[in-house]
Order: structure tokens, then sequence, then C-alpha cells
DNA sequence: TGACCGACCTGACAGTGTCAGGCTAGAGGA
DNA sequence: TCCTCTAGCCTGACACTGTCAGGTCGGTCA
């Protein structure tokens, strides 16, 4: 028996993947479907299996375990945040304060069109970065693209008061609120009018005026 | 059999409580125990009921499933949090400035001192605000005691552009990302330098630098 | 030809939330 | 005193989950 379809890849490439993809790649796009579906909690590694047609053990094959598909999910996450980093980074504008705004435009874009990975990316209590280096490395080059642009807001001589890595982590504690909790429904409910790019205006505004000298 | 040991209340007070206590109490102070033992991971009805001496389906006496025991436990958070908030506010200092910057340290400190409580404040995926009116409620008025905060700095006339409430969102996201944030353990590996203390300082000193009229 | 191995499979196990249906002590009325 | 009712538990089952153990089968290589 087995995956008794290979090479047949026929007519019906409309839904999914083609039958002879990696299955590894094909579980992986699945369990974002699912994640994307129902959350994190309807994802299981036997509603994976079913989905990808294969046996409920299959995906160990792949995956020593649960939280190692979902630190290859996580990982994934990151890697596309960071490619829309690079996305906004390469502008003409090369004003500092400008870059920063469009990278915390980024991020909340990115968290808000991704809610389920992005709430996969800071679940620690599910994946633990320690146990997974390129997970943890993927996660702190994210950062590291925050700390870069306020170093050089700070070069610029234009930052007010406090270290970068420190005003880093106070940036990155705000946009990552805000997505958690626009993720989480509770700012629907607050402030009515607000809606996503609202919300991403209203942020980003708030990013450089927290940070800039000299601001009125 | 059932609760056999009533009345008793012999020597034994010095573990969790004596045994006539209500037994929905108990098991909401079982349910904590376990939370901050090993996360929401660790909490299981099943779990609650064994540590509580009870049959497994003992709880579902008094909630009517998994959800409403959360649900019991984030509304008890929430009303912790508001009590939090009440003691700092009632300070002889009225500087509006200073009250939000010790509301933000309490809501801090709060978040450190439960995380696996607080982490289930805002896990709307495991606990619906909109099936539990009282737990709405209740988060609610603690996002209230924020806006009221900021109301009165712009009453003061210290308020730098931006309507109150959607100030509030984003201190509100600031505060909550940092708990976040530290609490998955994402900001240690970043600012080595960094405790609890310091984030502290860190974060509600930014807080009025984020709106404070006339800043340098 | 025979050993090996990657890529799956079936079958079992304990743990989980939840439905269904007990049992028992006490209260309230006749 | 007897009967009924109910609150407050209980036992037993079910489907679901992650995971361990052990197949099977086609290809590769000596």
């Amino acid at each position: 028996m087995g995956a008794s379809l290979d090479s047949v890849k026929s007519g019906t490439e409309t839904e999914e993947m083609s039958a002879d993809t990696d299955l590894r790649e094909r579980l992986l796009q699945v369990a974002l479907e699912l994640i994307a579906e129902g959350g994190l909690a309807a994802l299981s590694i036997r509603a994976v299996a079913r989905r990808a047609s294969v046996s409920h053990q299959a995906p160990y094959h792949y995956f020593a375990d649960r939280e190692q598909l979902l630190a290859a999910l996580s990982e994934q996450g990151f890697r596309r945040l960071i490619a829309d980093f690079e996305r906004v980074s390469s502008h003409d504008d090369d004003d500092p304060l400008r870059r920063l705004e469009r990278l915390g435009a980024a991020y909340l874009r990115f968290a808000l069109r991704h809610p389920g990975q992005y709430a996969l990316m800071f679940r620690r209590d599910v994946v633990d970065h320690h146990r997974h280096p390129a997970l943890a490395e993927a996660g702190g080059c994210a950062f590291q693209t925050l700390v870069d642009a306020v170093t050089a807001i700070h070069a610029a001589g234009r930052l007010r008061g406090g270290a970068p890595d420190q005003l880093s982590v106070v940036i990155w504690s705000t946009v990552h609120g805000a997505a958690s909790l626009w993720r989480d429904g509770a700012l629907q409910t607050k402030a009515e009018e607000l809606d996503e790019e609202g919300l991403i205006a209203l942020v980003t505004s708030r990013l450089s005026a927290m940070i800039e000298k000299g601001n009125p």
C-alpha cells in the first residue's frame, strides 16, 4: 500500500499540492492551513496526517515529535517576517525614523495577516527556543533588524536618551503587544472606530514619538 | 463515600485548605497551583480533580466545561489586577503622569508575578470573552482604569496629541507586549543586563515619554 | 543474491474532555 | 414515619490525542 499514487499527478492539481511533493513540505503547508482555519487548537499531528492522506504516524518520520513540527512552522514564520523586513528596508528613502516606522508597520501587518503562525512564534510553552537553535537564530535575526534600525537613528543623532538595544525592547514590546491584543480581540471592543490600518498608523506614529529627540 | 471528612478540620491546616471549604473554591486554587507549577499546559480538569482528591467528574458539577473553569480563573485574575490598580491609585501624589507610571508598573508586576494566570487572561482561543460576560466586564474595567489615567493627563493639559482612548491602546500594548515577551523569555536573551525591575523602570519611563507634552 | 535503509504503515498504550447514568445524604411535604 | 426531590458527588464509557513498538515494501549497493 503506502502512498500508492506517486507519479500519477493527473487531473487534481486544483487542490493542495501535487502528490509527488516532499511530504515534509506538504505537512508544513497543511499544518499552516489548519492553524489558519481553526487556530493552534485545531492543529494536531493526526489532523495534519489525515488531511495529507497519510497514516497518523507518517509525520513522525520527518519530525521527532509535535514540538519539532511546530518549531519548523515557527522558524518559517520568522524567516518570512525577516523577508518582509528586508522588503521595506530597501526603500530609497533613507530617513532612519521613517525606516523604523516601516519596520513597525511590516511587523504589525505580518502579525495581523498570519495570526495563527504569529501566535505560534511566541508560544514558548509549546516551542522552546533553547531546544531549536535554528529557530532561536531566526528569532534573534528578526529582533536584530529592529536594533539596527534604532542604532541608525542613534548614529544620526536623533535618539532621545537610552541605549539602542534597550529602546528596541520597548519598541518591540509595543508592536508585539498591539499585535497580540488585536489578534485576541481585546482592542476591538475598546476603540471601536479603529480598524487594522488605523491601528498600524496609530502605533507606528507613536514609535518615533517614543524615542525621537526634539519631538514637540 | 464522597468528601467523607467534613467538619473534622483537625491538624492538617498546613497543607492547602481545610477540607470543608467550598469545593468550587478549592478547585480554583488547585488550578492556580497547577498553572503556577507547570503553566497552562499542566492544567487539565482531571489533574485538578486528582489534586483535590475528588473524582474526575466532580469539577463538572461547578463548571459546565473546561472553558468555564478557565474563565473563572481569568476573571479572578482581572479582579486582582484591578485591586492592584486601586492600591497604587490611592496615592497622595496626584501628578497624573506619575499615576500612569505607577499603573504601568503595577500591571507589569502583576504579569511577572502571576505569569500563568496572566497568560490565561489573554488567551481568547481558550476562553472567549463573548461567552463570559462577567469576564468581559472585568477586563473592560481594568482597561478603563488606564483610559481614565490618560484622560486625567489630558485634562491637565499635558497630553501631546491624540485621543485618550487611542493613546491608551498604545500604552496598553506596550506594557502587555513587554509582559508577554518577558514571560516567554524573548527579552532575556536580547538585553542580558536587564532584570525584572530594570524592565519595569525602562518601560514605565517611556510610557510618559510617549504621550507627554513638551518632553525634551 | 543478500544485506541494508528510507519511507511509510498498523497496532497498541496512557492521557484527555465530555456524555450518560448511577448513588447517597439531607430537606420538605404528606 | 414514609415518600419524593435534589445537591453533590461518583463510576463507566466514548472519541480523541501524542507517542512507543514493530511491521512492510521498494530501491541501492556490495
